[in-house]
DNA sequence: TCACGGATCTGAATCGTTTCAGACAGGATA
DNA sequence: TATCCTGTCTGAAACGATTCAGATCCGTGA
């Protein structure tokens, strides 16, 4: 093959060219592109041998998207600095599901990272449909993406009506593990948030800022632990929550060493992630701290090295999360009926970083 | 005027239908929208408000990719096989730097993972330009990717002559790191590789299964392997070299299982990843060995958690290779100059899983 | 007074496919 | 023989926008 480079933009081979070449019509090529059977097989190797000599790419995915009405491909929107990305193990297992979904039915994803205000790449994203995850309830890019009029699915929020939801009990499961903590004696319990609003801060979270928390997830796994806290008779005005940045073992660590310089010392610390949890954990380390005699540390997700550090958590499935979300988009992209709302199930998984408090 | 219109067929509103509505050209509409200052404000105003009464989604992004010849997308392929995807922190940080790229030029990503084969995916992706990631030498995708004629930077493989290269000296790097454990005095030393073909298999692989590894990258680790092996004055071909069908530390700690098992025992061994490498780690100390004491180990990549296992390791910044690849595309696409071929720095980060060996 | 230039707005030609309703043979069917 | 298929291939109309060369209007400076 002699693929010579070619970066003439305005000389392009158009299909009508291939026709041209050979002695057939435009629909023809198209047909010996798309519809095998509406050709004979002599014909179709000449065509496509002819495309192949003339040096054409073939058909123009813009314009046959344009035509067709469809692209072959969904947008995947998710929060920046909620998952912080692909470096969060929980964000990968659920792109993953997400891709492999993809993969059954030849689809591509296009990934959109969270942007503070309006971006020109929600609007202008040639797609099929939306995925949305963990977004804030009010964005500026979830609005744009729902004007868009596509199909479109959420995952962890924020819930609209008419949208298919797919997350978990989150408020449940944060109960849970609270619960655990408290069945085992604890009292002095700190929290580690993750973000609260858009704008990247760390520092202490009074009740006013936890009502304000944009993200779904964030709200009711707050909701849920204060929740247990205030069925054991505590007051949950009086526990310290500390809002990370970033959901960054570095920033759980950061936290971490703020709440354990209270006192009296928390015996006991509920990270909104495993990642928060990895941070908090190595933070107590540093100090001394044993872990979980001295203080007891609960995650959540159940994600990367949990199990190896022997983390409490609740376990919950991202690929799974992918996958259902990735299968209810491509049903809904071809007019089939989809679950309103689905919720995944939740585990607490108890490990060896909760333990009685010392003094218990 | 065309009085008779069956602009309803889809039931979506377009741009003619705002334009019908407000009482101004289709044009101008389009004005509205993308050049602002082609019409007077209050015009404009006018515009966009009988457009969001209408109901109007705004100008069809396939539809206007046709006319305006690009889409603003990029695509990124990346072997599924090898990089395990986003689950792999390597890859996590190669995306983020390609992410980061895009966000500073408004532009989004489409992610195609591999798939052995022609997939439609690559040759109706609607996007402007390609990133290829470590894809085999000769690979359908890769060939289809390549037919398109559009813009297309290389990450770490394949070279092609033509296309704006980026990457490390992998041979050297891998040199380098061989040589560390020859120095502390190292001779029965054993090697992890990365899967060297695109069928997934587990097991030892002879000299002819490594010459024919497809992967760039993974020739060149056990290339620069064994030039340090053969300056010292091993043979090679007595080296035992695991490949694992998975870039994760479960495939890591296989291999380093079945290594372990050869009498006499290697007293090191070179992990083509760090990934591979916590397997191996973790394989040895539930055999009872003491890393460095009882065997040395060491990864390459420098992510993850290497720096609190203290492993000894090749860093190499992913998140560079990502920004530089992502602006050296967006370049390309500008029909700027573009560096041919960039190699970016490595640095052997000796800590403390390698020391000299016991009998040494 | 008159040509001139700037600010606005429009008409019509694309962009490169796909699709749908035929057209045309030639063989099978009745 | 007349009719009906069936398999191949084509003509021309969309698909929904952007663009560019004008057309219009109006204030200005000479």
């Amino acid at each position: 093959m002699t693929g010579r480079k070619q970066s003439r933009k305005r000389g392009r081979v158009t299909l009508a060219d291939v026709a041209l070449a050979a002695g057939v019509s435009p629909a023809t090529v198209s047909n010996a592109y798309n519809r095998h059977d509406q050709l004979s097989a002599e014909l179709r190797a000449r065509i496509l041998e002819t495309a192949h000599d003339l040096g054409y790419p073939g058909p123009d995915p813009a314009a046959r998207s344009l035509r067709r009405g469809s692209v072959g491909a969904v947008a995947v929107l998710y929060s920046e600095y909620l998952s912080y990305a692909f470096l969060d193990p929980a964000a990968g297992h659920f792109l993953q599901g997400v891709a492999r979904a993809m993969d059954e039915a030849g689809l591509g994803m296009l990934l959109i990272p969270h942007a503070d205000g309006r971006s020109p790449v929600v609007s202008r994203a040639v797609v099929d449909g939306f995925i949305l995850r963990s977004m804030p309830e009010d964005d500026a890019q979830v609005t744009e993406a729902l004007a868009r009029g596509l199909p479109t699915v959420v995952v962890d929020g924020p819930e609209r009506a008419g949208l298919p939801f797919i997350g978990i009990d989150v408020e449940a499961a944060a109960r849970g593990v609270a619960k655990h903590l408290l069945d085992l004696g604890h009292r002095r319990i700190a929290v580690v948030s993750f973000p609260l609003t858009s704008t990247p801060r760390s520092g202490p979270a009074d009740l006013d800022l936890q009502r304000g928390a944009t993200v779904r997830a964030t709200r009711d796994r707050l909701s849920g632990y204060a929740r247990a806290l205030e069925e054991a008779g505590l007051s949950w005005s009086e526990v310290p929550v500390y809002e990370c940045a970033h959901n960054s073992p570095e920033d759980g660590a950061d936290a971490a060493r703020v709440l354990l310089g209270h006192d009296p010392r928390p015996t006991a610390m509920l990270a909104a992630s495993d990642q928060l949890a990895f941070g908090v954990i190595r933070a107590a380390r540093a100090l001394g701290l044993k872990v979980p005699h001295d203080l007891s540390v609960v995650g959540f997700d159940d994600v990367g090295p949990s199990e190896e550090l022997g983390l409490t958590t609740v376990r919950q499935s991202h690929f799974d999360k992918g996958l259902q979300a990735g299968r209810a988009l491509i049903a809904l992209m071809r007019g089939e009926e989809v679950e309103p709302r689905s919720l995944l199930p939740t585990e607490l998984v108890v490990r060896g970083s909760t333990a009685r408090p010392r003094e218990g």
